[in-house]
DNA sequence: CATTAATATGCACTTAGTTGAATATACGAA
DNA sequence: TTCGTATATTCAACTAAGTGCATATTAATG
């Protein structure tokens, strides 16, 4: 009857997508914070307020260790790398099954629910939604240009880096196409 | 000194998501958790205990009303529908600018890290994700085949559903071409 | 010389989401 | 007749995620 204590299944992807940033180099909760804006940015985001909750956590289950390194005038900054027990746990998840992420847009519900507004104000919306993708795209665009002009030469992690960063494209491109579809469409109705 | 409560500008999407399915149709929290697992469930997501909290909150709150329909042998059904007060509250919402919906994506994080396990792991775990993003475009153009074969006949509201349906797709073949890009440039690497 | 920006970390609180039930009825299959 | 499935709702406890505010130092800006 009574179900034992079963093993933890649970994601806890923001402990990992730690992990994975730290594995490539070891650095403080505020140099993740601003990666968390950058490159890892386009696939996982948070707050240093949660990074430094979760650096905490995982330190004290000693996946990772700290080095305190004074600094000249600013604040002490702790410096964390992931040990074997870390990268052990990593190598594990990775190798685990994922399902597909879910998509919460609320975009997306208020194009749904937009025979209640105005169609100007939907149109609106829609080409303020292209630009901002316009943009995103032109930033990969330029990492592309800047970074990966010769995929071929890179060392192997940027390789994998690369095919993320491709997704990325792709991924504003399709924005960006499905905006144009969508505002054919509305232009055709009446 | 003191802040005075400031109203609540936080999205509490899933309230909104809420009112944006019972606008179209009245229906109870059961019919609501079928649905987000099928067409509105392409852009939100919740469990039926997330859905009969936020039901309840609603309620008290005045947006919704509830009728209680006493049925033949199954248990009582609660059908809920949204009042003027909800329906304000929604147009308003729908009028507000949303941000670009936040990536989360661990299959992305694990691909990131790929450098870490073996190259045959990732070429797999691509052509996983490659089929399971098939069978949700077979999924989403079966759904455009049978109710959307011409959209131009449609009444206003499906117009706009069709529109995400549209996304629907777009983000299958999306991710189906990087999938057969990322297969190709791991392929030739060596 | 006051202000702002950048570096660096943390607590307290709130909301969102998960887990695992319990409760109740009815229908069809084994 | 019992078992599984579908309908239909609710409770309680928990973990994860996110917001707001606080603190401290130094360098650069005006």
């Amino acid at each position: 009857m009574s179900t034992p204590n079963q093993t933890n299944l649970k994601p806890m992807s923001l402990a990992y997508a730690i992990l994975v940033s730290l594995i490539s180099e070891p650095k403080s909760g505020y140099d993740l914070a601003k990666q968390f804006d950058g490159t890892v940015g386009f696939f996982w985001q948070a707050t240093h307020q949660q990074i430094y909750r979760e650096l905490t956590k995982l330190e004290q289950q000693n996946w990772i260790v700290a080095e305190a390194i004074a600094q000249e005038g600013r604040p002490d900054k702790k410096i964390f790398s992931v040990n074997d027990l870390g990268l052990s746990h990593l190598k594990a998840w990775l190798l685990q099954s994922s399902d597909v992420a879910t998509v919460k847009d609320e975009f997306l519900l208020k194009i749904y629910a937009g025979y209640l507004i105005p169609e100007e104000a939907i149109a609106q919306k829609i080409k303020d939604h292209q630009q901002l993708h316009q943009k995103q795209l032109e930033i990969y665009e330029a990492i592309e240009r800047n970074f990966f002009s010769s995929p071929q030469d890179c060392p192997k992690e940027s390789r994998f880096a690369y095919l993320t960063l491709r997704r990325g494209i792709n991924f504003e491109k399709g924005w960006i196409d499905w905006c144009e579809e969508a505002l054919q469409l509305l232009a055709n109705w009446d």
